[in-house]
DNA sequence: GTAATAGTGTCTTTAAGACACTATTAC
DNA sequence: GTAATAGTGTCTTAAAGACACTATTAC
């Protein structure tokens, strides 16, 4: 398609994707970062991201993009295009249009140095990034946006976890998300009512008391208990 | 910006925009519709469309294709962009990238066929539209979808209308978009209790008995009444 | 026992929905 | 008066939020 001829009004533009791809760690909500090893913006903090290949699928390229510039098979759970960036000199190589997509990882996921234009890749704090390259601040802040929309949707928050886990680290999840704190019990008979989950039937051993472990039900239950 | 050079394994894109332009007509949800004079898809209708061209905004684009195609002055009251449409192979001409974007017509706007590459331009029924080229039916799902989900935010559905209207005509919107009737009592009750409408203080008339009008309250009053 | 964490119930407020009749105008 | 449209109130139900104490475990 390299064949593509184009009226001679139209803008000749690259088309990139860069993908916000966020963790949970520790309690805290995590974005994944990586260090540009090239020009321009050298050196800068930046979304994970790239030029679209010939005839790839947007959220292909996404997925190539993390794998390449951030090593090991990073894997989402969740993948969704949310906005397109395309302000003219939003990079100074020209025109170059970013559909921005939004990735949740799933909990424990590792970042290593991978290869591609980039020296680094790191996990940092969602809710305060460093500096970034171009207008990835703007996009971080627009994921940022979209994943606390969506976070009830679906049942978006229990990719950020095992398959396994306990009612108080999910509602953590939400507490990161949303960065602010829920009540336990109304917390629990919110989710709980839901029907979306299943008692997993065991326990498991920490400081205090062993904490029910539960899983996404196979079979949603019916709307009306 | 034409010097824009890519790395070699980047795909050669055309960006375009479409617009799925939305008004109301004698209370039903209306869509507006460009048929095409070129090929490919020549004779089909299609939403009205095309190439961003150097240095434009994606939104001016957007609003650029809307009067090009349909002619007259169409200035959307509202006019966002909403997904981005880029499956290789959805052009036959090449890779082309569309970013769609949502517009609300105010209410009275007539379409007249315009320049450019189309034939005519006229309103279709939104939930009933003709057979669309490309992937246009897909993009007009998308658009409706969109649509209903903003309507209760920001006031979305009063520009629709002129800057005075009466609750019945508000709630024909409401029904137009939601392809459901309303319940009079419980609409009424539920806009008003937003406090984002003050009375325009007249009346007009009609068949039966006179309407209250309604403008647009230029401050929100404060949540609690 | 102490420290640490998990789990539990009630009351109040708010929003949504079902539902039928009266009011005002032109003719 | 008739036809046509505008306007109005109550009750029920569901969801959300405020709020404090008991339960289980490791040590």
């Amino acid at each position: 398609m390299n064949t593509l001829t184009l009226p001679p009004f139209a803008a000749r533009v690259g088309l990139a994707v860069d993908i916000a791809a966020f963790a949970m760690h520790r309690s805290k909500l995590m974005i994944l970062l990586v260090r540009r090893g090239i020009e321009p913006h050298q050196q800068s903090w930046a979304l994970p991201g790239g030029f679209v290949h010939d005839g790839e699928q947007l959220a292909e390229a996404a997925l190539r993009e993390l794998r390449e510039e951030t090593s090991v098979s990073l894997s989402p759970n969740h993948l969704e295009q949310f906005y397109t960036f395309g302000h003219p000199g939003r990079d100074p190589r020209g025109r170059i249009v970013s559909v921005a997509h939004l990735a949740v990882l799933p909990h424990g996921t590792p970042a290593v140095y991978g290869g591609g234009s980039v020296t680094a890749a790191a996990w940092f704090e969602a809710h305060e990034p460093p500096p970034l390259a171009f207008d990835h601040a703007d996009i971080l802040a627009h994921a940022l946006r979209r994943l606390q929309v969506r976070l009830e949707y679906a049942g978006l928050a229990l990719e950020f976890l095992p398959d396994t886990f306990t009612l108080p680290e999910l509602q953590e999840v939400y507490e990161a998300i949303l960065a602010r704190p829920l009540d336990k019990r109304n917390f629990r008979k919110r989710i709980l009512a839901q029907g979306l989950l299943e008692a997993a039937g065991e326990r498991r051993n920490g400081v205090g008391r062993p904490a029910q472990l539960y899983r996404r039900a196979k079979r949603l239950r019916s709307p009306r208990v």
